[in-house]
DNA sequence: GTCCGATTTGAATACCTATGCAGAGAGAAA
DNA sequence: TTTCTCTCTGCATAGGTATTCAAATCGGAC
């Protein structure tokens, strides 16, 4: 059984020349049925597929997108990801994965930038301006989901595009939702403190607290991180004798830390005595243990505009400007957070 | 600014021949210290990288490591990918994600085999036979990650490896951790019933049960999935008069369902009425709201294991026989299951 | 039978890199 | 100086496909 079964070897069996190979894996090329025929048996016999790399190498399409994920234990980021490649794959697109640990994810868009991807999804991170630009030069479309680069950055290159959902508002209507039922003392339980996602969330929070004449009461930092949400719960109550009645999580999996840590460690009610919201939606927002009352980031809308930006660029072969795409997400209430206005004394 | 940098604008700037270039970029090649600064730092002045294509089409090596993936929810999955990625990146692979929503993972094997992989790695999965043969002829070795092959497959080809955890083992700890506590009614939740993670934890508790006497009480089908889990254990529960006093469940992700369902819906304490024991060890079961016994599949050995099948490979170029890797896992015990023995009237 | 347009076909080339081979140069041994 | 060894270098080619261009075929219409 021969290793490599190549073009030539089909074209030799179907009695054709390379060309016509070449032409029949080829939607809309010329060929005649007959020979389209003659040549699919012969390769169906041989088992024959054609090589992407060569393929890639003279098309100069690679048909691979680049991700790179961090946060994986947060299952909004494997949601997103598992949609995302179901997506890219009706299209004929891949995906090849790129895991980041840290923040410093350049190393790795170098690494990416030899495959020759048709284009980059950065979920979860940022990349720098420095990188951005190699990307431009390459005319390689970036698209940042659920982050934006730093102002600065942006202004320099102007190939990052970016989709997340609106964080400035979920802040906001999480700070009306908990001022308008009587909470009094809102502390706010931050991300990554760098991230535009806590950054926008924390800014919509403090703007809706002022409309209702509050202001955050705590403030502590969980880093997106499980064990540190908890550290960072325990903080804020360390204070026997005042504590908040509500807390805003920057992130539902940090929330989960945060209603946990307030019931099982410091024996708190939620809703009763503390009220928790998050942010996400994940699906454990819904499980009856939780119940969290939090704000959606719609997956579904937020890949079809990611897939949407990155086949505009493949359409039109041009970079295009950056563009910033905002979906709006929905306040799902559920049972974590207290509804009733309680008479004020 | 030129959009496609190759090694000859490289080694036309550092004044060497295209071979020099190559080299430079090919560790152990025979090049002086003095061409390779050159080269090096010419290529970093035109922003070059070596085509990754054009690379592997005359090596024969992509470096690329195809993955199939399923279940994404159960973050078990999630994790595997991880840690899978973060471990082939260190060695200089990248991971290729294919997400098969149903179990005919074959179309997309196929699609995988046009980038001549140096490896497929299946989780949650099976290949027919028919693809495995193919696979095995094309010389890319497969490995099946927490799955086996059918018995009957198995033997036809020789060329699929598998690693799981001790499901047998895993099983029978449960069925011997239940009856010790005094359980008399013990149920059953099954995964996908065709799978062999499935077979192998069902037989492995029917076997424990057996050793001590008892056998399973109840039966029911949740399908890895969680709302199947809810209704499998309205199902269990659905007699008043005589219930489960525990239940196995084929998974963690399920297992949670039946808490939730349990204890919000049926109104039934854990684990005072009913204890409940899962598989996986995902992190969740840490916490607090479920603190669940359970097996663990320990991830890192798994990982180790399947990249060490991979690397044999790679090595020897030569497919290996079949190999089938067991990982032991440890009974994790926390809250969710009773553990001292009630006395028996 | 002739001629024209439309449709197919094959030969040749380009895509970009790695590598076998032979030659060049440098130094050392004689 | 000659010769030999060793290191380094460049030339030329292969790897498998898509695509341009010119040639070939075909089907009618006259």
């Amino acid at each position: 059984m021969k290793a490599n079964i190549t073009s030539f070897d089909v074209a030799r069996l179907a009695d054709v020349s390379q060309s016509a190979v070449s032409r029949s894996f080829t939607p809309g090329a010329s060929v005649s049925d007959l020979t389209r025929r003659k040549v699919l048996d012969a390769a169906r016999k041989l088992g024959y597929r054609p090589n992407a790399h060569a393929r890639s190498l003279i098309t100069k399409r690679s048909r691979i997108i680049g991700l790179v994920l961090s946060y994986l234990e947060n299952l909004f980021y494997p949601l997103a990801l598992e949609r995302l490649a179901t997506r890219l794959q009706r299209d004929g697109y891949h995906v090849l994965l790129f895991i980041t640990p840290t923040e410093d994810a350049d190393e790795l868009v170098a690494e990416i930038l030899q495959y020759h991807v048709d284009g980059i999804v950065m979920a979860a991170t940022t990349l720098s301006s420095g990188l951005a630009r190699q990307c431009a030069d390459a005319s390689i479309p970036v698209v940042l989901f659920n982050r934006v680069m730093a102002a600065g950055a942006n202004g320099a290159v102007s190939s990052v595009s970016s989709v997340r959902s609106d964080n400035v508002a979920g802040g906001r209507a999480v700070a009306k939702f908990l001022a308008d039922a009587g909470h009094q003392r809102v502390a706010y339980i931050a991300g990554n403190e760098e991230s535009s996602t806590n950054l926008e969330r924390e800014r919509g929070f403090r703007e809706g607290l002022a409309s209702a004449g509050l202001r955050i009461w705590g403030r502590a930092v969980g880093n997106y991180d499980f064990e540190q949400a908890r550290s960072a719960t325990r903080e804020l109550f360390q204070n026997k004798t005042e504590q908040p009645d509500a807390v805003f999580v920057a992130s539902d999996h940090m929330a989960f830390a945060v209603m946990d840590t307030l019931r099982f460690e410091l024996k708190l009610r939620v809703p009763e005595d503390v009220s928790v919201v998050g942010f996400d939606n994940v699906p454990q927002a819904a499980w009856d243990s939780y119940r969290l009352t939090t704000v959606e980031q719609p997956i579904d809308p937020m890949i079809e505009a990611t897939v949407s930006l990155l086949q505009n660029y493949l359409r039109d072969d041009q970079l295009p400007q950056s563009e910033n795409v905002v979906v709006p997400g929905q306040l799902i209430v559920r049972g974590s957070a207290r509804i009733k206005h309680e008479a004020v004394v």
